[in-house]
DNA sequence: GGAGCGTATGCATACGTTGTCATCAGGTCA
DNA sequence: TGACCTGATGACAACGTATGCATACGCTCC
């Protein structure tokens, strides 16, 4: 296949191997249509025979494309670790390589957006409603294509796509409805975010329309453990089991699933006691363990709609796109009376 | 903080404004202690009201470091997903970045591996069992430091860090031979991965001293899903509840959810009618409803070992390093007696 | 006070590619 | 046969930074 590959070997040796300029090497590998079959085989054959392969640093100083996005998400959380893996295959198959920028807290977003500034990436992806509204602003300023990624609140200076989270919140309150339930309470992970908020929003106006007043009780987080602890202060809240109300809103899968561990532990059953729902369409909300009644957000067409907002925009029109998601109809929620009526 | 910040700004226009050469300003973002403190002052000043930033590629072209590591992991398994952030962690703390690749088939790892080559990466690591030997050669041939993360038998070729798995998996046996188990089985994910064969060698090898014989039982995967359908295969093959043994190692953490679930749904109660151990340390198993028993792989440690590889590495000496895991006992392996004894 | 030395700076070049421009071969058409 | 066009190729100048080399400056020490 290749020789030794030790040494650097750049388009200049390889051409003097062919016998053609070093102009011609770069062609055949950048807009291999331009350049005739024979020279073509010849440069081949030498550059394979020399372990060459072009530099993509410096094809990037000349032509100003890194051919890179840079992703900027929190370092925890099921969701947005579900989510890495789906860019970087579709990033991969439009040719193009994630750098990827993770942070523990918001204060350390700064510092990755000065990272993200040296790498002249050409897109940035912002994934959290936890990056501050300040860093939005410092990287829409940057002159590079940016899309924040469920993050609704930054749609006036950067392009955003998101879930609809208004009316998928509605629409797993009417699955609620439907299936009878006649109390409801939503569980948040962090007021501070965009997507709590419209999340209870949709949830609570759908369920006013209906006669159903919806209390908002702040978890203090999406993560597994804020669901645990809170748990047993839904208890407390509520005066016990039996207070409980028919079903339980939250805000986030991986939230909700430390809520069904937690009440559980307390001798509370999910749904004979309570009903559950998520939001988000974890993997681990199928898992049998779960078996979360939950809003799938459709992760590829997100991301492909992220993406194409990158590519496509000239970086001056910016729209905020939201894709529906669905229910998935699991059994954290009880249903009405026989077991095949509950279908909307 | 800074301008328009909307054109290109060089160093040269920095120099310009602040009155040096560009040779100072580059020494000012570069190794600033070679820059008398007036001029570095002028030029921070010059620079922030260009909103000028060094530009990352041209540095790499010149300097022949990228600062950046890719990393080549499977697209699908929690127990990637979980070490990502933590590598791009630790990357971010000594001024790297990090390029993601991910691969949903081993076929894939050959085009990803021309994608490394082009980006002149300072170094590779290769996060996978699932990259064949002739991938791994490959990127041993490329001339830049790689290290196999949890790939034993790459090391012939390239650096490698792995959990010690042997004596993991025989430290979660002694566990449950001191627990009193007297029959156990292994669950292993793909015989063909030198961790499942390690793990399996090390349980087995253990058990064999205490004259328990262990059979190996493959599931034909790491992830949830061939843990659940696994499940049916076990309660037929021990011919029902009464016939299960013991104690069941399962070769990693996701797959032992999937057991566990699929046991639970067959009405097989762990650690009841039979204890559950995993393999991985996932924060999952720390969750209330697994509460897995299992080998926690020290993720921060294994990641400073093998960064440390890549960066100390002068690429020829190729070592193999084992770090050893700990127990981590939870609920799903059955007590002797007393709860309180159990400690090793 | 001059030799010697260390520090700060400027000049010029190189990193490996892309893209523009000019050139040249070969074929068509009048 | 000469003018014209098309397609392939080569020469050359960027892209924005790092760095070796030379120089000028401010010291100390004899």
């Amino acid at each position: 296949m290749r020789g030794k590959g030790n040494k650097r070997v750049t388009s200049v040796e390889v051409a003097a191997a062919a016998g053609v300029s070093q102009a011609t090497v770069a062609r055949t590998f950048s807009s291999p249509h331009k350049v005739a079959d024979t020279s073509r085989a010849k440069v081949h054959e030498a550059a394979s025979a020399l372990g060459y392969v072009p530099n993509a640093i410096a094809r990037s100083l000349k032509s100003q494309r890194t051919n890179i996005v840079g992703a900027v998400v929190p370092a925890r959380g099921e969701y947005w670790q579900h989510l890495i893996a789906e860019i970087s295959q579709q990033l991969a198959e439009q040719g193009s390589q994630m750098l990827l920028f993770t942070f523990a807290k918001p204060s350390e977003v700064a510092s990755v957006v000065q990272s993200l500034r040296q790498y002249r990436v050409d897109g940035v992806l912002l994934a959290s409603s936890f990056i501050d509204h300040d860093s939005i602003v410092d990287v829409a300023g940057l002159g590079i294509p940016a899309v924040a990624f469920n993050h609704p609140e930054a749609l006036d200076v950067t392009a955003s796509v998101s879930v609809d989270n208004v009316a998928g919140a509605a629409a797993l309150a009417d699955h609620l409805i439907e299936t009878d339930h006649q109390t409801v309470a939503f569980v948040g992970g962090d007021p501070d975010t965009g997507s709590d908020r419209l999340r209870y929003r949709g949830a609570s106006n759908r369920l006013r329309e209906h006669g159903i007043v919806c209390p908002y009780i702040p978890a203090g987080g999406f993560d597994y453990d804020s669901g645990y602890a809170i748990a047993e202060s839904l208890l407390r809240h509520f005066g016990g089991g039996d207070g409980l109300p028919d079903a339980l809103m939250i805000a986030g899968d991986e939230l909700a699933f430390g809520v069904m561990d937690g009440l559980s532990k307390l001798g509370v059953s999910v749904p004979n006691d309570v009903s559950v729902t998520g939001f988000d369409g974890l993997p681990q909300a199928s898992w049998a363990g779960f078996d979360l009644t939950t809003l799938v957000q459709p992760a590829e067409e997100l991301i492909r709609e992220a993406l194409g907002q990158l590519t496509s925009t000239p970086s001056t029109i910016e729209s905020h796109t939201t894709v529906p998601g669905f229910v998935r109809v699991g059994q954290s929620t009880r249903r009405q009376a026989c077991a095949e009526e509950g279908k909307a």
